[in-house]
RNA sequence: GCGGAUAUGGCGGAACUGGCAGACGCGCUAGAUUUAGGAUCUAGUGGUAAUCCCGUGCAGGUUCGAUUCCUGUUAUCCGCACCA
């Protein structure tokens, strides 16, 4: 048979197609088993080789699992509002909902050329009205619970541009567009309290099946932290609220540092005797962002309050009182202790300005350097708390301010609440309409979708507001609570909302009544398994956990979390191990390779490459073996003669059969394939395959190449179609082969192997070593200490010359 | 800087729970076949003259035995909240 890839592929397409093979069934009785991949954001550029990893991968599950009898729902959709797509919507001046069914439509005929058995019943579309509606419900319903609410929040403002920019189109401080300045500017933004769930979002880490990396991130991300807050007095008479996490250096605090932004600045400017050096450097400050000012810069920044000064509350001693953009107004209480004996950028900045350096722990050396080791070090020069370990003295001394009134236990978290505004076009409108007598006021929910008005003129407007805030009809609106005139929100949703629920809504896709029926959300959720990419870990990943819990809370699903299991793919790079980019010229592009060599050339590919955890480079070298692979395949089917596994492959089968169950489930893709390599090159070597063999071997092929395993299934005749099949057994008892093969060590060296039977004991593996003549030789004038003996493995002489 | 990860032949990678390092594939070498090229088939392929010895980023340690565990170190990659 010459191999056709392109005309087999086509064909078995159409007929999956045609047949709805891989549409989930909705009648919620049997073993259901939700499958689900992170849906892309339908770019410009096409399909990268890096979605089908995923993709393929979770297809092999898929698949592996229909044939295992359960109902399996593998869906796909589209992520399909933001920035890019406006960004090219302006420059093109193509309106975005044209630019986004454009590139939906590419996608789509680029995932089915791969022949993933996606159910296209169900397909969603963020943008959609009849998806977005339900996005806009959450959020009313958040914001009735007060979890949404507004607050004043720094933005990235390109001075020359006029407009707000994300982080990512800020490069080195200045617009990616224009190189202009970028400041920072405050606006008022809708945000999510994303911080009420800080704690439920760590616990609940324990309650599922994460890899441990992922589990890892997200608790660091959240960040928590548990110390105190300690209050100090001010010669201006006010109080600030400083935050630790080490109470127990409080007698080592020598100065004070607050944020450029703390808010007892403009209270105390009259007070303050260099205050137009204080506000020259919140101005230099303000045109960092937090990363840059944490970022480790040589030399530390700042300015002494000259006027105020604090009082240290454990001895009364006077400390002065810096501003510093290494300390952030977003963490804690925005202000700090700082005790430069015990940390290290404390330390910094005390060498810096010259400010005095008090060990009160002991056990380093702080002449050098911060001593901020907390299990060994003993408390010193701190009075009553003299001889304590750092966990004794940090018990105490909050007893201690407790009793005092001067500070209380507190808890941190890193997380911050989630700022949910963006001043553009391309998103779900935010439902809220502002009233001069009510107040922020929901959009009633029998009005949804509030649809995104089509407009011509979708450019950012010059004064930082969206573009929406142009449309004076569309924002003129009347107070759904007192009928008076009023405005409506012009801010949109971050594209991060429509994919924070979107696994839910493939359950019943097309409800016009709620977001899913109870019943098709029972029947499904949790999600079985969801595989996506690191770099989700802590945005997507974790808003859509939060807003699972919420949606629990209020009744409208049925368990907290929303992922029983969750596994994370590494990146493929270019052929030169760099990211793949345009820029770099290393991009590789799927049609080619479907083309060029098939579909299941490049999933078998994508999945040897390497293990699926890590990235990889690309090599168009290698992906010739995988093609090769197939054709020896083909070149068997005309050697099948026979009936039942013969003897002599019995042992290879049953492990194969093994290797490869297990393997899929454990996403050990690479070797699973190595498997069927060798199977093959075993069979090979005999000449010829039975037609029990070549079943078999086509059914384990199945979920990696489906289309060609589907049609050797067909031209053989067998019966049904493959996909109808169930998948092979083995028997464990069938895996071990009769005799084994024992390696002879002398002191840990290899100095001989030997045959032995699979069922011999320890005494009888032992003599048999001692009688090997190799091993003779080895052990000749030496005294045998120890014998270690390690079943079906080896056997170790520890020995000393006599 | 903070957090997460990675490092094994010429290349991608394999190695269960501490037990034969290099499975499987690419590439390469030789041979067969072919008018030639390509393709295919057979044999070989970590270094070394060697069955000894050396060898899993680097430096130590634990152990009868370490790619695997521990300490330190270097390099690279991912994320850092308005890219998705």
């Amino acid at each position: 048979m010459r191999y056709n890839h392109k005309e087999i592929e086509k064909k078995w397409q159409d007929i999956w197609e045609e047949k709805g093979t891989f549409t989930a069934k909705n009648e919620y009785n049997g073993e259901n088993f939700y499958v689900l991949v992170e849906f892309p954001y339908p770019s410009g550029q096409g399909l990268h080789v890096g979605h089908p990893r995923s993709y393929t991968a979770l297809d092999i599950v898929a698949r592996k699992r229909r044939l295992e009898g359960q109902n399996v729902l593998y869906p796909m959709g589209w992520d399909a509002f933001g920035l890019p797509t406006e960004n090219f919507a302006i420059k093109n001046h193509i309106h975005p909902s044209v630019v986004t069914k454009q590139n939906i439509k590419r996608f789509k005929e680029q995932l089915k050329s791969l022949g993933f058995s996606f159910d296209w019943t169900r397909e969603i579309d963020t943008t959609d009205p009849s998806y977005y509606k339900w996005t806009q419900w959450i959020f009313l319903q958040m914001f009735k619970k007060g979890l949404a609410y507004k607050s004043e929040m720094a933005v990235n403002w390109c001075s020359s541009c006029k407009c707000v920019l994300a982080n990512e189109e800020v490069v080195g401080g200045t617009c990616e567009r224009c190189s202009s300045e970028v400041v920072r500017k405050v606006k008022s933004q809708w945000m999510l309290k994303i911080t009420a769930y800080a704690q439920r979002l760590i616990d609940d880490l324990e309650t599922v099946n994460y890899i441990d990396r992922v589990k890892a991130q997200q608790r660091n991300w959240i960040g928590r932290s548990t110390g105190a807050e300690v209050t100090f007095n001010t010669t201006a008479g006010d109080t600030i609220v400083v935050y630790t996490t080490r109470p127990d250096t409080l007698f080592g605090a020598t100065y004070m540092v607050i944020s450029p932004e703390h808010p007892l600045i403009e209270k105390w400017c009259d007070k303050l005797d260099n205050i137009s050096e204080i506000r020259d450097y919140q101005v230099s400050a303000s045109k960092k962002s937090d990363f840059e000012r944490t970022e480790v810069v040589k030399e530390k920044t700042g300015v002494k309050l000259s006027g105020v000064t604090a009082i240290n509350p454990v001895n009364n001693k006077q400390i002065p009182i810096f501003i510093s953009d290494y300390v952030l107004v977003s963490y804690g209480t925005g202000a700090i202790m700082a005790v430069p004996g015990h940390d290290t950028r404390d330390y910094e900045f005390a060498k810096k300005f010259d400010l005095p350096i008090i060990e009160v722990v002991s056990g380093g050396n702080i002449e050098t350097e911060a001593f901020v080791d907390c299990e060994t070090g003993i408390l010193v020069n701190s009075e009553f708390l003299n001889g304590l370990s750092v966990e004794q003295a940090k018990k105490k001394i909050v007893e201690f301010l407790d009793e005092k009134g001067i500070g209380s236990p507190k808890v941190n978290y890193k997380l911050r609440d989630w700022v949910f505004s963006r001043q553009r076009y391309w998103g779900e409108p935010i439902p809220i309409v502002h009233c001069e007598q009510c107040g922020y006021v929901p959009v009633p929910e029998s009005d949804l979708p509030l649809e995104l008005p089509m407009i011509d003129n979708f450019e950012p407007t010059d004064n930082g507001e969206s573009p929406l805030s142009k449309l004076t009809d569309w924002i003129n609106t009347t107070c759904p609570s007192c009928g008076r005139d009023a405005k409506r929100e012009t801010d949109v949703m971050p594209q991060w909302a429509g994919s924070s629920w979107y696994f839910l809504r493939y359950t019943d896709p097309h409800n016009d009544k709620e977001l899913a029926s109870k019943e098709a959300i029972e029947a499904f959720m949790p999600v079985n398994w969801y595989n996506g990419g690191m770099e989700h870990t802590t945005l997507h990943l974790l808003y859509s956990r939060f807003w699972h819990k919420f949606l629990y809370d209020i009744g409208v699903v049925p368990t907290s979390e929303p992922y029983q299991k969750r596994t994370s793919h590494g990146m493929i790079l270019g052929e030169n191990s760099e990211k793949m980019s345009k820029s770099r010229g290393n991009v590789v592009n799927p049609d080619d390779i479907v083309s060029e060599y098939g579909a299941d050339t490049l999933r078998l590919y994508e999945m040897f490459i390497g293990d699926f955890e890590k990235s990889a480079p690309w090599s168009s070298a290698s992906i010739k073996g995988c093609r090769r692979f197939i054709e020896r395949i083909i070149v068997l089917a005309d050697k099948v003669m026979g009936k039942g596994y013969r003897t002599e492959i019995e042992t290879v089968i049953h492990r194969t059969i093994k290797k490869v169950t297990n393997d899929i489930e454990d996403m050990k893709f690479n070797t699973a394939i190595a498997a069927l390599m060798s199977f093959i090159n075993a069979v090979s070597d005999t000449g010829s395959i039975t037609v029990d063999e070549f079943r078999t071997l086509l059914i384990l092929l199945n979920p990696f190449a489906p289309h060609i395993s589907e049609e050797l299934w067909e031209n053989k005749g067998y019966k049904g179609m493959l996909n109808e099949t169930a998948w092979p057994t083995y028997d464990d008892a069938k895996c071990e082969e009769a005799t084994v093969e024992i390696v002879i060590q002398v002191n840990g060296k290899i100095r001989a192997k030997i045959v032995i039977p699979t069922d011999s004991d320890q005494a009888s593996t032992i003599a048999a070593a001692k009688a090997d003549e190799r091993a003779k030789e080895a052990l000749e004038g030496m005294n045998i200490q120890k014998e270690i003996y390690v079943k079906g493995k080896l056997v170790n002489f520890v020995v000393k010359p006599k």
